[in-house]
Formats: C-alpha cells, structure tokens, sequence
DNA sequence: TTATATTGTTACCGAATAGTAACATATTTT
DNA sequence: AAAATATGTTACTATTCGGTAACAATATAA
C-alpha cells in the first residue's frame, strides 16, 4: 500500500515538474515555439513519455489552469467567509491574488487562458474565468452594498481590476528590482484612492 | 505622374487591407493558427502576392506597430503640448488612448508586442513600448510636480495603466454591450479616485 | 508599338513537429 | 519465481506551412 502510494506521489511529482517546466518554456518562448521535444529534454525523457503524464500538448495548459483556478477559488473562498467589509474583501483579495499569480504555472494560465484549439476546453477556459470574475463582482457589490465602496459599474470596474492584476504576470519577475510589497502597496493604493491628489 | 501616384496609393490601400484583415485574423484565431494562405484568401489573391507588400509573416505584426506607435505618439505630442496640469495631461491621454486601441491593427499590435521570433525586431518593439510608457511617466512626473497628482511610483503607475487599459483589447468590442464612453467614464474615475468611499 | 516595371499565378521544397505503433525494461504484486 | 503493470525508448507517419523559383499577364512609359 505505502509503495503504491509512494509510486502515485512519483507521478504526481513527475506531473508537477513538467507542468513547471513546460509553463516556464511557454513564457520565455511562447506556446507555438516550444515543440513537446524541447518539454521533454527538459525533464530527461523522450516525448512519447510525456503522453503517460498528459493527454497532448493542450493537456498542459488545461493543467496549469486547473491547479491555478483552484487555488484562486481556495483564496476567495477563505477571504469571502471573513466578517469585514466589502473594501477589505477587496484589499485582501487583491493582495493574495498577487501572491500566487506570481508563479510560472499561474502565469501560464493567465497567459493562455481562453485560447485552447478545442472547443469544449476553450469554453470551459472561459467559463472558469467568467466564474471568479463573478465572485470578485459579488465582492464589489458587497461594497457598495455596505458603503466602503464607491457606487460603480461592478462588471467593468472587475474586469479592469483583472486586466491590471493579470498584466503583471507578463513583466513582474519576484527576483527583479520591483519588491513585491512595494509593488502590491502600489496596486493597492491606486485601486483604492485613485492618481488624483485633492 | 498622377498615374505613379495612383499606383502607389492602390499599393497603400492594399496594404491597408492586408493588415486589417491579418490582425482580425489573428486577434480572433491567434498568430499561428492564422496561415498565410488564410491571410491571401481573404483577399482573394494566393499566398506569393503577399510577399510583394510584406517581407515575410512576422512583417504583418513589425507594421501593425508602425501604425499603431505613430498614432499613440502623434497624439501625445498634441496631448503634452498642452498648457494644462499633468493630471489634466492623464485624463486626456487615457481618453485618446482607448480611441486608439479600440482598432484591429491596434489590438493585433497590443497582443502581439514584443514576441518577434526575430531579436532585432523584438527589441525595437519592446523599445518602442518603453518609449510609449517614458512618455507617460513623464506625464505623471509632471502631476506629481505640479501637485495634480498623489506622490507616488511614476514606473509602477505607468505599467498599471497600460495593463489595464491594453487589456481592454481583449474583451471590448466597440459594437458590444459596454458603450464606449461609459467605459471611458469608469477607467478615468477608477484612475482619478479609486474604488474607495471614504 | 515596343520595352519595362508591376502584379499576379502555379507548382514545389524543406523543415518542423504533434502524435502513434511497436518494442524494451524495470517494478510491483501474486 | 511468474505474471502483471508501469514506465520508458526508437523509429516512423502525416500534416501543416513559411518561403521561393519559374512563369504569365497586365499596366505604364518611351
């Protein structure tokens, strides 16, 4: 029992690395331009081996999108069951959400969202999107609701957050000049009081 | 004369069309996914009558950005020209701005910056970008100094903002639901004030 | 009208690469 | 030890697609 335990974990493991690695490679050089021989170099195997870990290439995205989504809903769902405002839902979700997008295998997701070849996986790419956009909407909405937060279209104002928030997985590197506290003070601080000074 | 010059203005206006109709073509089914062949039947000739008005596949994109850079530039010149506040300056650039963008060659441009296989013509477009984001930096400086706008990180505000306003290429489109000056309305009082009641 | 430049076509090449079939080896279970 | 399962490899197929050479037609200029 505890070797065919340890056999699963293996896989899992072996699993998690490629996903890491091919999410990696799909940043630096795009999705097109890394072939499944380049992912399986990566990890010292040959590329029919890749298919005993994942479907076909799509597989990995839908992978990545998987781990990431669930993680993010975790998140919400921790988040939304606290007993504070609607603003302080929003702060905290805006500054947990920063810590894990901040991830080679988040920052795939967010890249490749939505594009899958496969109609089915693409619109269900669409729908888990759509779904956690909802939820931060229902936060927003909270705010309104309870008076900490400007009276504002929640569906534009959500999308605009994610739009920024996702923009910085393209160019935010954690080991770059930018610290991550720095950086989510200034997310925050926009988000909540605006550029303008008076 | 007036013939040469009625010749080379065909030649513009098919080029014209080859760009419109290639950055749909790739906004809608991505860059690679879209073949030249595709590209050629939309305008009813075959793939080598291509090659006589652009150099080669990643050419479509270098020239998207050509017209798409000389737009946002030329309008920042007006804008900055201006004898008015930095926060002033702002509020007109992101209005202009989402003009600008709301615009296939635009969004094909928005989507495809910097991702030239090519590293010469990568780096001029990430340059070309940088040179964009200075320019708004410096719009930003200038609020600061003129106390028009909050003291704050000019580099991380200038990246925000052009996150969520080129990420507006992704899902509005101007014949949707979103009208456009509501969604001008809703950016300019998310940059100005932020979501915060209080 | 004749020469020249422009615009277009057909037919093809070469390279890349996702995915598979058949076969080999190691590991676990009985 | 034997059977079964999991993990891996080599070799190959099929297809797509960017780019080009050679050739054809058309418009412009001399």
């Amino acid at each position: 029992m505890q070797q065919n335990l340890t056999r699963e974990e293996k896989r899992q493991q072996k699993l998690d690395v490629i996903l890491r690695n091919a999410a990696k490679a799909f940043m630096e050089r795009g999705y097109y331009k890394t072939s499944l021989d380049d992912i399986a170099s990566m990890q010292n195997v040959t590329k029919p081996t890749l298919y005993y870990y994942i479907k076909n290439k799509e597989d990995i995205l839908v992978k990545c999108e998987e781990v990431t989504c669930g993680r993010i809903n975790a998140m919400l769902d921790e988040v939304m069951a606290k007993n504070i405002s609607g603003y302080e839902m929003l702060y905290q979700f805006i500054m947990r959400y920063i810590g894990i997008i901040i991830d080679d295998v988040a920052r795939c997701h967010v890249r490749h969202r939505g594009q899958m070849e496969d109609e089915m996986l693409r619109a269900q790419s669409i729908k888990n999107h759509k779904d956690i956009e909802n939820r931060v909407r229902e936060i927003i909405r909270r705010g309104i609701g309870d008076g900490s937060i400007r009276n504002c279209n929640s569906t534009i104002l959500a999308i605009l957050l994610f739009d920024s928030l996702n923009g910085l997985t393209s160019w935010y590197k954690a080991d770059g000049k930018v610290d991550q506290n720095e950086l989510t003070d200034e997310v925050l601080a926009l988000v909540g009081s605006g550029v303008c000074r008076t």
